[in-house]
DNA sequence: TCTCATCTGACAAAGCTGTGACAAACGAGA
DNA sequence: TCTCGTTTGTCACAGCTTTGTCAGATGAGA
């Protein structure tokens, strides 16, 4: 599930966001302080932040470099060129200048989680991929792989529907100064296809150029 | 190159803005009113539109609905809460209120760029072609094709209206060091033909000199 | 030394491209 | 309009390049 980290001081508009937030399906971790947000990122993973600059204990601005990379939003009254600016220097996918409608707020997030979200694992018939803890089950059970092939297929698979060439399939595999031959990145193909079983046929190759994942 | 269509019926805010996009390497039409865009998107495609919401003969709303879908950003002095709201809900990518930094201006639109460019392919009538996936669609359904042939279609259809010499077209398809036969343009221009299926004749041969995609 | 992943080379299979032959279309002159 | 030389359309197929597949070599760690 997407999961959302929260942070705003205000507890009327805190309450009203998180509320809004969890009927629209997401995870929210509601904090409302610096300190709580670093220790809320600490115990799990965010698909987003979503920020008030002005914190009692110090400001979003700081606080968004902290954290761990994910793409944020902020939400403030600063709604001036300079706050904005420097807001989206820091990376912030949007600024949204108080007052605002919740629903503004709620578009927005889809916006950023369309265009942002990582890919959070694969589930294909009886696969089940999990490019976190790198692991790849068929039918319930975990095989075997190499992180290299899982790292190839997760290129594919972002990649998708776009075609990866040869040179980055290898540049992912190996580090990108070794130049083996030819036959690596196919025999990681190979690898890949035979592991993923019947869907294997999603890699499809595009000759002279190099490989693409189909989506279904 | 980028092409975007500014549409601000302030002189001053529009060359400024215009001579900056031109500097940051975009193509930029500018219009300042509904008319007149309307006029320009008839006359060429554009890759992004850069809106003021107060026109003279309209307003920007309704402008945007009326233009081919693309990306676009509005700008503008109604920077509350309710005009925010219906810009994204017609679609708006961003919103960015005045008074703005030239700056922001350009991040926006590099990031608006960013997440909708990845697409830059063709769509010719029933006919769509994705340059990243290398895929070439008829009628929504996939036909299989070459990557060079793929090229030389490109090549066709940036170039219209002016026509591709054989040269050119053989220098596309191999490297530019062999010099196959002639008929090797032709296998080429055959198999676009027939993949293009009712569109094929839209690759016009110029007697002596190569050939030209027709637009529609 | 053993183990494991990775790389390499060999060969097979698949797919693309160039070639030549011939037909059709075109344009210039007669 | 007719003729003829040239250019282009079309086709089949041979040859070549790329990719699939595999087995054995290599090399770094344990």
């Amino acid at each position: 599930m997407t999961k959302i980290l929260l942070i705003e001081d205000d507890s009327s508009l805190g309450a009203t966001l998180r509320d809004r937030l969890q009927k629209e399906g997401y995870e929210v971790v509601w904090t409302r302080t610096v300190k709580a947000s670093k220790e809320a990122v600490d115990k799990s993973e965010f698909d987003l932040y979503l920020f008030d600059v002005g914190l009692p204990d110090g400001d979003g601005f700081e606080l968004a470099q902290a954290l761990p990379k994910k793409p944020f939003i902020f939400l403030t009254a600063q709604g001036d060129a300079e706050s904005r600016l420097k807001g989206y220097d820091l990376g912030a996918e949007e600024y949204i200048p108080k007052p605002f409608h919740l629903r503004e707020v709620l578009l927005r997030i889809r916006h950023v989680l369309d265009n942002h979200m990582p890919v959070p694992g694969l589930e294909i018939g009886e696969i089940k991929v999990n490019f976190d803890s790198f692991e790849f089950y068929r039918d319930g059970a975990k095989e075997p792989i190499a992180v290299k092939d899982l790292l190839l297929l997760k290129l594919l698979v972002t990649k998708s529907p776009n075609a990866v060439t040869r040179d980055e399939a290898l540049g992912c595999i190996r580090g990108d100064d070794k130049f083996p031959s030819n036959r690596t990145v196919d025999n990681a193909i190979l690898r890949l296809r035979s592991a993923l079983g019947d869907a294997g046929p999603r890699i499809e190759s595009v000759r002279g150029v190099g490989y693409r994942w189909r989506k279904d």
